[in-house]
DNA sequence: AATGAATGAGAGTTCATTCAT
DNA sequence: TATGAATGAACTCTCATTCAT
């Protein structure tokens, strides 16, 4: 007892560790499949198996749960995207690093996440799109907004020249996401071509 | 019922006709406001002053409200597309096209549903995309994958540029419709030279 | 129809006024029998044989329908109390009359809720005091308080006075609802001879 | 276990009997506080800085520490009232002594339990009383019962004159309780009197 | 004996939908 | 056909109690 007092994990603080990482990753998939709205705190612990109240031991509310997942994904992408734009000496590599982080994360989440739901079973009115993701994506699209305020980028409406950037950065990466295997490379190469030079700009081979 | 049913629609008929587009519109807005899984069949009837039960003698839940206006906005649209699309000689054509019929229905229906809400109230895991703007939006994004899969596009990575096509449009659309004016032509022109020539292709001018 | 439109309560009428007053009875009932606390909006519903979520479409809460059984006592007491307290020349002919009204009234509610619970079950942590109850006891509450204020009562620790003398009010009369016959008279008698002149002063007979 | 259980109490002994105080006191507070039905379990075991479990290695429910506090302070009261009540030689002297007793015992249980919630905070649906005090009251309730139907009382309605003696009793205690400083001489003057004489008893001054 | 996470029944409440009027 | 009250399943969340540690 005495020696194990410096630092006694235990079976207990084990299991509770495992428990918040078990509906964590439930919540995730919940959300993805269902959506925000459409998701509920049952869905959540029936996937895992635990009881009804224990979801409130860990999480004041669905909102908490969701928002909880956000801000870790936040809080890990963050310093990745900030070492990326670190190197960026100018728009174009700021677009390629910014890009090519998002998509590392995304890839590295995909993997570890273990996405297995049968892929086209989408539901109507759904998303698709972890907590994890959409928190994600938000940094990218601030870093984004924020480098054609500073005026790094082209002279063009910066309003629409950032929502189209964005736009590309999201969906390109979702499909990334659905290919097998997954190319990180390939997607962040097509995203940049397309926002730097349209289609003239990508290289037109693969097809 | 037996007079009523003869040719001149007569009075009944008209409610009934006034009564469904009364529910069609105010689904509309409830669902571009709160989301479909926000909103309720109650928010729905309670902007008609229509009574709870009514609105089951013309649709029979939820969904099929939400899934008419869906279809309804796909069937105005099409034909537009089609019309659009059959002038376009190649793909550089066929994308102005679609965009611009895209966009001008996007205007038009915006503008006879007089959106009112007050913008920047935006509330969290919400869109505010009613279920024409869906519909419509797929009826484009069906477009460029069909003409994508003719072969009519450029040679890149098929998929990804549909994704990336269908997502400038989409967000570029979006932001047209927070401006004012709504400048249909400056929004087409900007994603289709975004589309085309990526940020070298756009006219380097307003910022 | 055209008759009945002036004033045409229908069945759909009568049964929303039965099936309020049914929840209303309903809860007198258990918030007497349980108290707040304990009572529950599933006791009282079921004790009516409507469903639960009928019960929102007549209150909002299990609070709004104690206020309203609340209310209910005290408008239908107040004005009994004010008669009663206009005729009172002096201290003495007030307490009479208050303490009257409020027994007339205890009887009188006693008769028509047919509370028929059998006597001695009480409930441990429970006071058996429906919400008219306590409202209309806390308007002879307040209306001691304020003849007390006023001076009008003899010159006496006034809080103490107050005290004691809504203390006998209200449990003279409880005990007189527990009696057969209810015997307004003889309990009202009871209570002023006590307040005024205590064990001296009462009727030394009947034991 | 073994060791501890020799007679010099050790320190397992006087923690457990430190502990098994610790939530009798809490309990003491939050059901004074809060009644019974709000208060919980968890209200309880918080003050004590005790984990939840431990409350049941004490008490087997929530409602076994409620009468634990109630029978504990009949127990401490019982004698006191005795004793008073020997000294009587009729029933002046009896009512004077078991009033008395009772106000004595309130203003120490009071004093002991450094009652110090803001007063005028009182919760709508709430008593503020002890499970002891609610305790020691119905003893001081039996005693008079008991008193009055040995024939020791004045020949009024007995059970009337029960309930009304036992109303003041109470009722002027509890305002003793909320004055500064705690003046149980006064209130018990003021309540002999009051029982005895009534209005017309009462020392006619200090208004 | 102490811990505190797990449990699950049950609370208040909402809402899509039904159905008597 | 219009009405709007009735329905009841399902929701979020609480809490007395249990039990592995």
């Amino acid at each position: 007892m005495s020696e194990a007092a410096v630092l006694p994990p235990g079976k207990r603080e084990l299991t509770k560790v495992a428990n918040r990482q078990a509906i964590l990753d439930a919540a995730r998939e919940v959300f993805g499949e269902l959506g925000y709205e459409t998701a509920t705190v049952r869905d959540i612990i029936r996937r895992t198996g635990l009881a009804a109240g224990t979801f409130y031991n860990y999480f004041r509310s669905k909102d908490e749960v969701y928002l909880a997942l956000a801000s870790e994904g936040a809080r890990q992408f963050a310093p990745l995207l900030k070492a990326q734009r670190a190197q960026s000496a100018n728009w174009e590599e700021f677009v390629q690093a910014a890009i090519e982080a998002y998509y590392l994360f995304l890839a590295d989440a995909h993997k570890s996440w273990l996405n297995q739901r049968p892929p086209g079973e989408t539901q109507p009115h759904v998303h698709g799109e972890t907590p994890e993701m959409a928190a994600v994506f938000n940094e990218v699209r601030d870093a984004i907004l924020e480098e054609i305020a500073r005026g790094g980028a082209p002279a063009a409406d910066p309003d629409y020249l950032a929502a189209a950037c964005i736009a590309i950065a999201r969906e390109v990466g979702e499909k990334m996401l659905a290919r097998r295997p997954i190319d990180v490379k390939g997607a962040t190469a097509f995203a940049v071509a397309m926002i730097q030079g349209g289609l003239k700009g990508l290289p037109q081979a693969e097809a």
